[in-house]
DNA sequence: CTGCCTCGAGTTCG
DNA sequence: CTCGAGGCAG
């Protein structure tokens, strides 16, 4: 190509390609496709290579990173970056509105509220239109200079336009890292054997301080940018609101979710509509920041130390607490496994006492080097369920660490661990741990569904000699179950029904009841839909059972294994002798032809027109398949209100994501297509 | 053998 | 919900 032309061309590519990257990483809003975007970014480095010359330093191409540098080099920031004084409650924020008011002669405030990022503080400079300088907040009058690694982050502009942008200014913004790309580049670590970071905040930190800025550049860092820091001319915005959308239509990326408040109320509800849903968002925030609007007013306040009078970081309630582990219980499972647990000293996070949390297994305990007597990091992520996040004591001498008991805290009896395994368990099977867990199993909900079994009763049943197997629950009787404590003859005669109902469920059902190890629900369901009773299963051999979908070695043998054991054997011919001896119709597995074949749906969150079972049938009844877990052969995700983290799988991975509305239309034309 | 995907098992508070 | 691990396709 001809230097002339390969100039034009190159100067259009530039453009293209720095407005596809606007409208993929700023807009999220992508015009073309990943490899279209692609093509053009290869032909501009190709021109780009042939000529160097034709090489400007806003060209996307200058994004890769740079070779290592030995060190930063500090930068002073002409205005510092403040820090913000904390309100923990909504007195505290009252209080900082009075003095406001009391300083301002009892002006009233119009509030701007942004969410508070949890990230890291930066500055971006630009000349003439063109990215500067990048530098981090350090102590807030002098950073490190990591243009390099600013660079790298597409949704910052390496360029702005310069007739409406003034000659020199400085914006300043918070460099984050979604969870899911955290999530994902965690998984590619563990994938090379690779240590694993710690959060997503910590990893943008240590990222944006990389000395190789072609490492920063393989990271998925990203930037939000709040406020303008200085401004050599042209632009007098005259309030806070006003600077955000004019940094927004200059190209930069400003958090959508921002409010104008008229009051502290309206203030107190965009923060409580965050509290609930601050889950919901790809990045983490700890709370929302509170602007006074007017830069006039602004001014007039003034700023305390380092902390403006006119702004407060307004915190969400911690979700991490520090208490005691007081002790480490263990709980035996129905495998027979020991599951240790942490004995907390309670204490309430986000509005529950938490006094007990799961410690997985001995591995985990020592990873962590959690020991009896410390003080525990405790946390109520997200999800409900607590966990143990890591011990705050560091003295290696403090006590010893912790081992699971060498006997069956039940039973008594030698637990064993096999090479590779991370659990414990106690061998006995008949231990009366073991065999609690598993009456629970064997009456809840898509098992023989025994209702009004719960954990009181079974232990009373166990403990009274009353149910010392399976099939001994079907000779109790109305007055054994009224001698139990809390059992009076109405519920006595209820529990009494719903065992005998529980005679007639399908063979699958009694399969998953038993409780066979490796066996679980769906599994049973193949099973079931194999063998015509429980006998043939019974006679089956390994080989028989390998040859079944789904079925591998190591569930085989499990499944031989039980049915070679006597106690199992004259439980279930106990069983069939009292009638429980389910057929079932022989062939392969049914499919269902409809508008839903071949198609995998996964709910998350709650429905209000269906409860889930609904949901699960009518999506059965049309052929279509439900799955747990998003992947790349979910064809929808079905959302309710509170939606999981399946939501952030599906529109990483682009699944289609149907809310409750559509799913009932796509229902209903399924339904005349059919 | 290696990378999926799916299944199983255990999970806390009110 | 999340982890670990079983089953299976490439």
């Amino acid at each position: 190509m001809e230097k002339s032309q390969a100039s034009k061309r190159a100067e259009d590519l530039r453009q293209s390609v720095s407005r596809h990257l606007y409208r993929y990483h700023v807009l999220d809003d992508p015009e073309i496709s990943d490899a279209e975007y692609d093509s053009l970014f290869l032909e501009l480095q190709a021109i780009e290579e042939q000529h160097p010359s034709l090489q400007t330093p806003d060209s996307p191409t200058q994004r890769v990173g740079a070779p290592p540098v030995e060190a930063f080099g500090p930068i002073e920031h002409p205005t510092p970056l403040l820090s913000l004084a904390n309100a923990f409650d909504s007195n505290e924020l009252k209080a900082w509105e009075a003095r406001n008011q009391r300083l301002a002669d009892d002006a009233s405030f119009e509030y701007v509220c942004e969410l508070k990022i949890d990230g890291l503080a930066v500055a971006l400079t630009y000349e003439n239109g063109l990215l500067k300088t990048g530098a981090t907040r350090g102590d807030g009058v002098r950073g490190e200079d990591v243009t390099q690694n600013i660079r790298t982050i597409k949704s910052v502009p390496l360029s702005v336009n310069k007739e409406r942008a003034p000659s020199k200014f400085e914006v300043r913004g918070e460099v984050y890292m979604t969870r899911s790309g955290f999530e994902k580049l965690n998984a590619e670590r563990a994938k090379e054997n690779l240590s694993l970071y710690a959060n997503p905040r910590n990893t943008a930190a240590g990222t944006l301080r990389q000395l190789d800025s072609r490492i920063t550049a393989s990271r998925p860092l990203d930037i939000f940018i709040y406020s303008l820091g200085w401004v050599d001319d042209l632009w007098t915005p005259t309030g806070h609101w006003e600077t955000l959308i004019q940094l927004k239509s200059l190209g930069f990326k400003v958090n959508p979710h921002m409010r104008r408040c008229g009051s502290l109320a309206e203030v107190e509800d965009f923060y409580k509509s965050w509290v609930e849903s601050r889950e919901d968002l790809d990045y983490s925030i700890d709370g929302v920041v509170v602007k006074i609007d007017s830069l006039g007013m602004q001014q007039r306040l003034g700023i305390v130390a380092r902390d403006p009078r006119w702004a407060i970081a307004y915190k969400f309630p911690p979700r991490q607490k520090v208490t005691k582990l007081l002790d480490i219980g263990i709980n035996v499972g129905r495998t027979g496994s020991l599951n240790p647990y942490a004995i907390l000293s309670p204490v309430e996070i986000d509005g529950a006492m938490v006094k007990m949390a799961t410690l997985h297994n001995e591995d985990d305990i020592r990873r962590k080097d959690l020991r009896i007597g410390d003080r525990v990091l405790l946390e109520r992520a997200g999800e409900v369920i607590p966990h143990v996040v890591k011990s705050m004591e560091t003295d290696p001498d403090r006590g010893p660490a912790y081992s699971v008991p060498r006997n069956c805290p039940v039973s008594g009896d030698p637990v064993i661990r096999e090479p590779g395994e991370a659990m414990h368990y106690c061998p006995n099977s008949s231990c009366p741990a073991q065999f609690h867990e598993l009456l629970k199993h064997f009456s809840c909900r898509g098992s023989m569904d025994i209702e009004g079994m719960g954990v009181s009763l079974a232990q009373q049943l166990i403990e009274t000699n009353l149910v010392k197997n399976l099939a001994d629950l079907y000779d109790v009787t109305v007055e054994q179950l009224a001698s139990l404590d809390r059992m009076g003859e109405r519920s006595s005669e209820n529990v009494f029904n719903a065992i005998q109902a529980s005679k007639n469920r399908p063979l699958d059902r009694l399969i998953f009841a038993l409780g066979i190890c490796h066996v679980g629900s769906e599994t049973a369901r193949v099973l079931g839909a194999r063998f015509p009773n429980l006998d043939s299963l019974r006679t089956a051999t390994e080989i028989e059972l390998i040859s079944v979908n789904d079925i591998g070695p190591v569930v085989a043998k499990s499944i031989a294994a039980y049915f070679k054991v006597p106690e199992n054997l004259a439980v279930i011919d106990r069983l069939k002798l009292m009638g429980i001896n389910p057929q079932s119709v022989v062939k392969d597995l049914p499919t269902i032809v409809g508008p839903f074949s071949g198609m995998t749906f996964v709910i998350t969150g709650t429905l209000s027109e269906f409860t889930r079972q609904q949901a699960e049938s009518a999506i059965a009844e049309r052929g279509g398949k439900i799955g747990v877990s998003v992947s790349k052969k979910t064809r929808y995700l079905v959302t309710g209100t509170a939606p999981g983290s399946k939501l952030q799988k599906a529109q990483l991975m682009g699944t289609s994501i149907l809310d409750e509305d559509a799913f009932s239309r796509l229902l209903e034309q399924g339904d005349t297509t059919a």
